[in-house]
DNA sequence: TGTACATCAGTGAACGCGCGTTCACTGATGTAC
DNA sequence: TGTACATCAGTGAACGCGCGTTCACTGATGTAC
């Protein structure tokens, strides 16, 4: 195996098998046994079962917040002193998810599973990890949110987004069984992309609700 | 301790650890701790960890879903031939998990947390279990979910009521972090039902969306 | 009423097993003089 | 150009540890005659 390769495919191996399992149902001997490299080489390239973990999320969202930054960059040049509309916001977001997904249509999904599980399950260091490294990206996102929906309190706004993001992860990271449901029970398979295309316009229409007093 | 009460309070360590750590990371060291019994007592009552995981979702489960299928059976017998709309079988459900879960206020998050948990986690025995156990009355709603929606397209009703699940599961399940948060943010904390409350509007205006073609 | 036996909830200690991590080591490649 | 040394990727075997499960046992309560 050529240098470099054997980081490589410990990476590819450990992203499917968490996002199959989990974190801690996941062994370092199942996934060196899948990428068919020595147990201890993950210790040797990345230190720890933690450090791998984190390694996992970074290969993905490094990408995917330095294009996002980009965009939102170009958006603030292209329109100066103007604010983007939702749809807009929204169609950034799922371009940008979908290209830094590109490599394989299933790893969109894959990726959207991890992230679940980075909520769901303990893993205190990898939440400290994700505030630390793409906190930022996240805060610029969330202050054009509010420019677009300036209708909406600020609390009605910080639930409904909630409710979106929850929709969003839970829906994508299973769309593979959903996908399958779906063939099975109605004859129309569907990808990725297709279920997106569903997707926007719920949240689009759950975020503008008219507002309803408790 | 008096008879009984060690399979209460193991039933009631294993809800809290499972649900704040996950099933694989929680030992039967950790709850048997916690419950402040013997280690074996738990393979004496429930006869594996598997088996505990299931007896946990059934103390939940099982009144939740004899209630849930009496309700459905009243509004039969209350309106013969007549289909409940959207509005009340939202709300028959939403009040049927309260009301499972009124031992404490905490209770219905955790459960909703668990249940995020069996969908994200490998667990096929829980997944197999849940089917077999709860599949009928589930059906029966998901029959009364379509009849309240004649107008959407089967395939639009499908991934829209995942929508509305996902965003449920998700939200309701990190509401203690999320609440806490709003109230750090916004100087606004709330209850579970404050919670539903914001969230029917946002699900029921999500599943009317308009139609959008791909 | 008294005795013998059965049932039951719970216990303490040990079992083998798979886990993440460590460490001394190898062999190939790069660098200095 | 040749030799000595350093660096690097990767290896094989072992480490101690916490895990779920098992088992022989105890002591209290219930049942039969």
């Amino acid at each position: 195996m050529a240098q470099k390769d054997t980081a490589k495919s410990i990476l590819n191996a450990a992203e499917e098998l968490f996002s199959e399992k989990g974190f801690a149902e996941t062994s370092l001997r199942n996934i060196t046994t899948k990428a068919g490299v020595n147990l201890a080489a993950v210790n040797y390239h990345f230190g720890s079962k933690k450090e791998l973990i984190q390694a996992v999320f970074a290969r993905f969202l490094g990408p995917f917040s330095e294009s996002l930054k980009q965009q939102l960059e170009q958006l603030e040049t292209g329109l100066p002193g103007k604010v983007p509309d939702l749809q807009t916001l929204l169609m950034i977001l799922s371009q940008t998810a979908l290209l830094a997904g590109r490599d394989s249509p299933r790893r969109l999904g894959i990726f959207m599973r991890l992230l679940g599980l980075a909520y769901t399950q303990g893993q205190g260091h990898l939440r400290r990890f994700l505030q630390r490294e793409y906190g930022d990206v996240f805060k610029s996102y969330m202050r054009l949110m509010s420019a677009a929906t300036p209708e909406l309190s600020d609390e009605d706004r910080f639930w409904r987004i909630h409710f979106m993001l929850g929709a969003t992860v839970f829906t994508l990271s299973t769309a593979d069984s959903l996908t399958a449901m779906a063939e099975h029970d109605l004859g129309k398979g569907s990808d990725i992309t297709q279920v997106i295309g569903k997707l926007i316009p719920f949240l689009a229409s759950g975020l503008n609700a008219p507002h309803q007093d408790d």
